[in-house]
DNA sequence: CTAATATTTCGATCTGGATCGAATTGTGCG
DNA sequence: CGCACAATTCGATCCAGATCGAAATATTAG
């Protein structure tokens, strides 16, 4: 009877409880089975394989077989970004479905979301970028300057080859717990896995925590100074 | 079985077809009757309140009763928020309900967020507040810089009210159809019904749309000039 | 090829919840 | 007070879809 995009279509998928699980379980950014999935959701093999099924075709997930495994994964970063939301909101409702504990501060600090760097220091990434002029807008798009491109590349990030790929460069994903952009994009997944190699930090298993040595954290905030009250 | 906010809960609610369209309908910022709804929604009156008790509860929506009426609302802009989100995803998955039109060039040009304005004009302001040093981040947060302050003053808002109200002043609301963020909270909101007041722009009867009469479009790009490339 | 394991399909069941119309309650108007 | 209209509650119906176990199918390992 209305105008405007369908939400119910998609809300609905996101709706059911086993579903939502197994959405939130691909927010690591890991690519699970079926059946770790199933487990996760706690249903049995045949159901999550039928939730499987309705979640590929609404375009929320991604399947790739490997050997005798088929891995699922979010379909993209849009996906992620609707999740992070529906998170930060139900989160804020006081909804929390266990109660806030000490691994939920380690998530707002830092963890990843489906690919790439969230939390305080997500935001502070993001942040710095912009206060040393490495990235900017034009547009309605994020480019990175000159300067930054320099930059990401000490860093060790292939910028060419991020370039050539079609996918977004630089992209914004709105956050979980402080509700403030950070770095998405094939950058801000580059940069994390740049990160990860270097030692700097490390995933927590079988969560989204990131945990960051204590030197890796040392070299971040070298990397991605914060300069208050000079965005720009 | 997992931990993290009961984002199903909340999805669940959005997830219905009739509450969707609900939903959609309380995006244009305005409060509506129960009846209105329902003829929004396509369901007789009854099933409508049966809805509109489970977002209640929910806390998707308020309600104020006004007379004989019982008017309703979206809860706050994080609602707000969350369905933008929704609506952005899903028209990118091109399931648009109906197919793209001229309304949609429109809306992707100017309309109401909740209570704000979004779309392109929207993305403009928050950029031309930032490109002019009068909006900055202090960690997490979005605040107008003194000269700002001065300058929406100079707009006719009264900005000693909005800070003494306990409500966030600035915002960040992730847009629909760009992807960027614009400006929300009370300010984005005081600052909307400026330009109602000022004729600079009206809302198109039934819809989101935001309609800039050709004079007020004038004085808008003066009072927010775009300087591309110079993001702070 | 055969065995083992992963995944999907099928058939059957069961239930939450969406829906409506009629009756009830609530509220303001005259 | 009583009428008119708004909104909710109630009772009844009905169905999409969530679930499972078992059987069928695929895929790799040996």
């Amino acid at each position: 009877m209305k105008h405007g995009p369908d939400i119910a279509r998609i809300a609905a998928l996101i709706g059911d409880p086993a579903r939502a699980n197994i959405l939130s379980a691909l927010m690591s950014g890991k690519a699970l089975t079926a059946s770790e999935l199933a487990g996760e959701a706690g249903v049995s093999a045949s159901t999550a394989s039928s939730h499987l099924g309705r979640l590929l075709e609404g375009g929320l997930v991604k399947e790739a077989r490997q050997g005798r495994h088929k891995y699922f994964a979010l379909a993209g970063e849009d996906v992620a970004q609707v999740l992070e939301v529906l998170m930060g909101f139900a989160a804020g409702q006081g909804h929390l479905r266990t109660r806030t504990g000490p691994k939920d501060a380690q998530l707002r600090e830092a963890r990843v979301c489906y690919n790439h760097l969230a939390g305080s220091r997500g935001i502070q990434l993001y942040d710095s970028l912009f206060a040393r002029d490495f990235m900017e807008l034009r547009g309605d798009d994020l480019f990175l300057t000159e300067a930054g491109q320099g930059f990401v590349r000490t860093l060790g990030v292939d910028f060419d080859q991020l370039v050539k790929s079609r996918a977004p460069v630089c992209r914004t994903c709105l956050d979980w717990s402080a509700r403030r952009p950070h770095l998405a994009g094939s950058l801000g997944r580059a940069l994390f896995k740049r990160f990860e190699m270097m030692g700097w930090a490390y995933r927590v298993r079988d969560t989204r925590a990131v945990q960051f040595s204590s030197d890796g954290l040392r070299q971040f905030n070298m990397a991605f100074p914060v300069n208050p009250g000079s965005h720009g």
